[in-house]
DNA sequence: TTTAAATAGGATAGTAAGTATCATTTATAA
DNA sequence: TTATAAATGATACTTACTATCCTATTTAAA
């Protein structure tokens, strides 16, 4: 604790960043939001975007989700919590499960690593995509 | 069950990519897998290597990690168990902590999704990684 | 208030992991 | 042996993300 935290200044663009984040539960991707910001602000680049959610993460006002799938997810909520994966349409959302503190301990006691903490992601079928399935078998038993 | 799964042929390459995958408790990474067969089939080409590592993926018989990190790395164990990286190097080892099968039906009950299974990744820091940590700052004091 | 330094933005080029394409080679089957 | 299918290796391409660079804006000093 020698050097305090460099201040991060609240731009137009990182505000607007931050609404549009807060405002879903989908866990968008840094493309998804930097669609989403275009409608308020048109000449926004995506660097930009980029830039500021990374600035974000490390000032600990949002999270990272770099979990399983090919590209990062931003998320609002910086409580721990739990993630469901939709591994047809690749929808993330939370599970209101107690997060396992334990776990880590036990962990610590099976490996020579400092344990800092874990990643839980759960996978499996969104509603939609269950939907979707069931419409498919349904045409193919008809056909 | 109406179409049988298309037989893996087993290629000199498929084999050596598994030999040497088999060979090491490090969860390589294709880029590394590459290098390693390299040694003994010079003129393979990247492509192969992702290629077979794919389709081994698919028939079971190898698994494919993809949870945080850069990269997705390759694991010849295919039982389900778990994994801590390391957040400095990157390094990849197993923890051999039982598999928690009751935490997906938990999630299960409070999500609408079709829970499938979990990933469950630990963070920490790696013994070497530790050493070397410890090694700089004592630096830091002396100087 | 003017001026200088620091910070941030937008445009664009670059990086790197991974994927697709395609001609050639190898294996299997008729 | 020949036809068919599958796999390889070289290469081009895609894409998520990062770095660079110049301009604009904000902050602080003079
Ligand atoms: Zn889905
Ligand atoms: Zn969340
Ligand atoms: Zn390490
Ligand atoms: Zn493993």
């Amino acid at each position: 604790m020698n050097t305090p935290p460099s201040m991060v200044r609240l731009t137009t663009q990182r505000q607007i960043l931050l609404e549009e984040l807060s405002k879903v539960n989908t866990h968008p991707t840094a493309c998804e939001l930097y669609k989403m910001v275009q409608k308020r602000l048109p000449r926004i680049g995506l660097g930009t975007v980029y830039r500021n959610l990374e600035i974000m993460v490390d000032s600990g006002i949002i999270l990272k989700l770099e979990l399983g799938g090919e590209q990062k997810r931003f998320d609002a909520t910086t409580e721990p919590h739990y993630h469901v994966r939709c591994t047809v349409c690749g929808k993330m959302d939370d599970v209101t499960l107690q997060v396992q503190e334990e776990i880590t301990k036990k962990a610590a006691e099976k490996t020579s690593y400092k344990i800092i903490g874990h990643l839980l992601e759960f996978t499996g079928e969104c509603p939609d995509c269950q939907k979707a399935q069931a419409a498919k078998t349904k045409e193919a038993d008809t056909a």
